[in-house]
Order: C-alpha cells, then structure tokens, then sequence
DNA sequence: TGTACATCAGTGAACGCGCGTTCACTGATGTAC
DNA sequence: TGTACATCAGTGAACGCGCGTTCACTGATGTAC
C-alpha cells in the first residue's frame, strides 16, 4: 500500500462517481421509478453486473442519488443565505432569497426534487444516512429565524398555539427551546417550511397551470406572506 | 332492444365496477407504479386479454382511480361542509372541519391520495375529465371563504398582494373577482389550499417522524394559523 | 529488477420474473322474422 | 313460439419487452520476496 493511491484505487473512486453521474442524468429524464441499473450500464457501455463491483443494489444507487439530492439542495439553501448575509440583508429578506434558490433548484431539477420531496419510491426505504444531509435546509431556514430573534425583528404571534407543545424534545434539545413569546416558533417554522416545498411541489406538478398567471410572482407573495406567520417581517 | 337492461348489460357494468374496485383494493396494497392489469386479472379469476373488454387500456383504468379518489376526497369534504352548516358553525369553524375530514380520507387512502396529489405517474397524462371532480375540493374551500365574506367577518390582510392580480381571468369569471379589501383573496385561498395538501402530504410521507408528537395537534394548530392568512377567525 | 502469487475489474450467459397488448377462437346471449 | 343469424364475453397462447441479480470465467493490476 502506498502513500498515493494506487491507478486501480483512483479508477474505482472516479467509476464510482461516473456510476452516480450517469444514474442522475437518467432520473432526470425518466424520473425515479424508471431508474434502471442495466440502463445505466447501458450508458457508460458496461455489462450490468459491472455495476455490482461499485454498488451492492440498485437501491444503494438510489441512496446515493437521494444523499446527493439533499446535499445539493441544501448547499444551494446555504450559498443563498449566505450570499444575503454577505450583502448585509435582513432574516425577511434573506428568508425570501432561501425561498428563491430552492425554488431555482427545483425548477432546474426537478426529479431529484421529487426524489426527496415527492411520493416516496415503492419497495425502497431510505437509511439513516440520508437524514443528516435532509436536516440542511431546514437548518438554515432555523438559523434565520433565530437570528431574528436575536436581532429582536421577530413579531411575537398575535395568537400563540396553547400548551402543550408539539414538537419532540430531542429536536427542542437540538435547537433550544424557544424563549417567550416564542414558544411556538418551531411549529410555526414547520408551517412555513411545508408552505415553501408545498408551493413548488404544486408547481411543479401543474397544479397552478390554468390558475395562476404568473407563477414567480405569485411564488414571492406566498412566501412574504407565510414568513408573517413565524413574525418575519416582510422587506 | 328492451326498456329494461339485459343480463348481458347488467352483467358488463357490474363487472367494469368490479374491475374498478378491484384495482382500487390493489393501488391501497402496492401504489399506483405497482397497479398491473395482469394482476387485477388475476384477483377476478379471468384472463389478462379479457380486461380489455371493459377498459381500452392501462392508463383508462388509472384514469378511472383518479376521477373515483377526487370524488370521495370532494364529497368527504362536501359532506363534513355540509353538516358544519346544519350544526350552524361559523366559517373559521367549518375550514376546521373540512380540513380535519380531507386528513381523515387521506390517512385512511393514502396511496389515493398520492394518486391525486403526489408525484405524477411516469408516462401517464391525465385527461380532461378529471378536472371537474378535482375542482370539487376547491370549491368547498371557496365556499367557506365567500360565505366568511358575505357575513362581514373575514377579516381584510393587513398587507395585501401588490396589483397586477396573479390569477387566471378564466378563474376570475368562474368565482367572481373579490371585491375590495379582498382584491387578493383567490391568491390567499390557494396558499391556503397548498398548506392543508402539504401538510397531509408531509405527515403520510413521514417527513413529521422525529419531529411533531402530536400529529393530530399539530394539524389543527396549522390549519388554523393558515386560516388566518386568508382572513378567517379562529373559534 | 524480476518473478510468483493474490487481488480485483469486467464479461457474457443465464435465471426467473412480470408486464401490456394482440389475435384467432369458442360458446353463450340477444334479436329479427 | 321457434329458428337463423349477429353480437359480444371470455380464453389461451403468443409476442416482445425490460428488469435485478448470480455465477463461473478471463485477464489486467498490484504486492511481497
């Protein structure tokens, strides 16, 4: 073994990847439930049962693709939020600008959107890897909400969900109970969170086809209006 | 030809029902991907070709399922309406109620649910027929909304969506634009309509698991705080 | 530096499966006279 | 009411397809002496 890796070892890493890449491009024309693995041999001009010496199974394909999924997602959630910071905006308007990349995201990919965020793949059920890299958007979406918080610009609700609280104490360990008169922000981030998947998802899909005329438009308004819901102030 | 049916015409619409409840019976099992008519077949005790006798293909039998699970889910909350206006409620109260009987059909179908909500079926596209019994739901929501309206106690938004409105002029004529200070209310009613499907979409998908104790609480915390965005009291 | 052996990538054939759809047919049901 | 013919439900075999996975194999790459 040596300090470097090896010409064979640097030929699997990059065949490995080669395998994802291929897979992806894939879901994004036939989506996950036509994802083939002799397909994706097909592509790269391999025999199928190559595709065994670098994943156990096609579900293992599919995890993959889901772990990367979130990553990206994610990171562009990220990239955006950062971005805002950097140009000194306010949580309301960086809530917005979150709203919009993932959106972005979604709309340039929108398999893999429905890959984590859409009917869930029969017979495949999805192991706990996935669930760090899921955890990113909403992190940053958190992380936004407490900054207001801390700024003191969150509008405290006008009508607070009563006691008891809804949300599982490992995540209240997780992200630290909300102080008064914010008790009840995680549930009111969870509405806001589904309001963001939920909108795209509906676009997506076609939903809004014959009903809205202008779906950006129409995109950044819910938004402005279900960020009100948690106290963010609109911009 | 007779006034009365023949044996022979009784026997074909039963059987085209049976056909039909039997591949609704398997959707619930294994999903939409996995509904085959080989399979359906097989449940009836008769051959694969002697489906074709009854539905031209497949996708008509799909297309079947679909305007069967937008009829139940409407009439569910046509009928939890209904009842919410015979006990008397008050708009805010009736929204809760016809929330609550949209989750109670979507947990008790779920895979019907997905069928009409969830991702779309690979290489299958809905036909025209199914978009009146989609409207069903829609229109309920609009109901409560105009009712809430005409009574004097929907309450104006306090930062209403900037002109140009955002809604199909085909929409407008259907429903009647609203009149001021509820110029934006169709746009408020969607989000509100993409709020209670995302959240029961969410919670069937298991994307509450570690998060929301409650899920039953948590629903109708949420139902109400979306409620309020489109102007309707809580009770 | 050269040789003997171990490791591992990739192949090609095969297994067993299930699918949607077509087609020529048999036999029962319905209709017109 | 009885008969001749038309309609139509249902069968069984077949077509052509694609899938995931296994397995014995060849030949190249890497390793230890």
């Amino acid at each position: 073994m040596s300090a470097y890796q090896t010409a064979r070892n640097r030929a699997r890493a990059e065949l490995t990847r080669e395998i994802a890449a291929t897979a992806r491009r894939q879901l994004a024309e036939v989506g996950a439930a036509g994802l083939s693995l002799r397909a994706v041999a097909r592509d790269l001009g391999m025999s199928p049962s190559a595709m065994y010496r670098y994943y156990r199974s096609r579900d293992e394909i599919l995890t993959a693709l889901i772990t990367e999924a979130y990553n990206a997602l994610g990171s562009a959630a990220e990239a955006a939020d950062a971005q805002a910071r950097a140009r000194g905006l306010d949580p309301g308007r960086r809530w917005l600008d979150v709203c919009r990349a993932v959106r972005g995201w979604a709309r340039a990919n929108p398999h893999e959107f429905a890959l984590i965020y859409g009917t869930p793949v029969p017979g495949y059920t999805a192991p706990a890897d996935t669930i760090a890299p899921a955890t990113r958007l909403t992190h940053t979406l958190a992380g936004i909400l407490t900054d207001a918080a801390a700024a003191g610009t969150l509008q405290p609700p006008a009508r607070p969900i009563p006691p008891p609280r809804l949300i599982h104490p490992a995540v209240l360990q997780a992200y630290g109970s909300p102080p008064a008169p914010f008790e009840d922000l995680i549930e009111r981030a969870l509405l806001v969170w589904t309001a963001l998947i939920g909108t795209i998802s509906f676009e997506l899909s076609g939903q809004f086809a014959n009903t809205v005329t202008d779906l950006t438009a129409y995109f950044d308004a819910v938004m402005t209006i279900a960020a009100e819901t948690a106290g963010l102030q609109p911009t």
